[in-house]
DNA sequence: CGGCTGCATATTGGATACAATAACCGGTCG
DNA sequence: CGACCGGTTATTGTATCCAATATGCAGCCG
């Protein structure tokens, strides 16, 4: 039996908060008053600060002493920084993950590769980032590591906020189905060079393309 | 002109805390009562708790609502994920940085190793593992990637906690030093390969005999 | 005698209240 | 007309206070 689906207010202003974030609602660089984000929240300011204080852990907001905190800008001069350092961290899951996975992790991974096609096919941009992470979680479970897919996860986050600049995931979101697909074959067949050069593909593609939309877009922008 | 030295007393809590719980100034386990804490720091309970959640996020302290803070545990069962993890990014950072390295850079890296090594001779164990982290910052500093430079710092803290278990440093850190200057010398030489074989060898063996010091330990006194 | 119930106490969670700092704005002086 | 200076207001930082929850103990009941 499960002892305690405990939530206490910080907790649930901090998930709720980091929501906000990922989803855009609130935008890059946009201060966050206090006061009038616990009154939407329907907290006080003390529950607030803490999940403020959390978040800026996390890299997801800036705090500025006596001048508040501001959303975090999006890492876009990192950008490529951070996708290459998924790859690396993610090529090592993979590799370690391989030789461990059952079939029921297997059946698993392509259960999440599912529900992200099906997010991609329906047009459900907001679920996107989600899905993704976790059929790349499915993926990398069998390695048992813990403290790595910690990190992945957060990787994923900054990641997800560098896609919602530009929402070429149109087409964007076909491609990774498709190489969802294709690396989720290699892994079940127990293929890790093909595996792990189809994921190195995956991530460090989707970096490069996104880099080049986001570059477009500001020149037309500038 | 230096703008802001500002400080506020929750980021003072924070550090202090922080500094606290990896000098082993507060055993993993150990319940924090906020109102003992705070007074000890000469804070109230507010900026106490702020640094307390900024410090969850951290991975140092861990929250159990309705019962207060402990000093999280320090992740022996992680060991040898978090050393491979170190070895895996630094030498990635470290084959990013020689081709940018400077003159200068080694110098600085140099000066670094020195630091370490005084420290050592010394007997200074408090100081090791700063020290440490300084010298491994300097080599990757070239490479340019604060994010990934951020990860590697939060890695070594926990590290660094694992190291505080078992103080067989004396022998650890003459080897240590040794082997920050034939990692130097590589790096001087330019020699990419050279310098991160040594590198994951430094990383993966300190894991290595870590890990067989703890479970000596832990076999005399279970 | 053991376990459960209910009160008393300690401690945390959260809200309100106050102090400190920064942003704003108008006026004055050069 | 522009820059400095003062006060005014908005906002954050921190302390105090109250409510909610957990912990420990004593007594009751089986």
């Amino acid at each position: 039996m499960q002892p305690i689906p405990r939530r206490t207010l910080t907790e649930a202003a901090t998930e709720a908060l980091r929501e906000r974030i990922l989803r855009g609602v609130h935008r890059a660089g946009e201060p966050l008053r206090q006061e009038a984000l616990a009154a939407e929240l329907g907290v006080s300011r003390i529950p607030l600060r803490e999940a403020l204080h959390r978040l800026e852990a996390e890299g997801l907001v800036a705090l500025v002493p006596h001048r508040g905190a501001i959303v975090a800008e999006v890492p876009v001069g990192d950008l490529a920084e951070l996708f290459e350092l998924r790859a690396l961290i993610e090529c090592d899951l993979l590799a370690r993950a391989i030789p461990l996975a059952t079939p029921e992790d297997l059946e698993h991974a392509r259960g999440a590769a599912g529900v992200f096609a099906q997010a991609v096919t329906r047009g459900r941009t907001a679920q996107l980032g989600e899905a993704n992470s976790r059929f790349h979680a499915a993926l990398y479970a069998p390695a048992n590591r813990p403290r790595t897919m910690e990190l992945v996860e957060r990787l994923h986050m900054q990641c997800d906020r560098l896609l919602r600049l530009q929402l070429t995931l149109t087409d964007g979101g076909a491609q990774a189905v498709r190489e969802h697909e294709a690396l989720w074959h290699a892994v079940s067949d127990g293929d890790l060079s093909r595996a792990t050069q189809q994921l190195q593909e995956h991530i460090l593609g989707a970096g490069t393309r996104l880099a080049a939309a986001i570059a477009s877009q500001t020149r037309q922008e500038g």
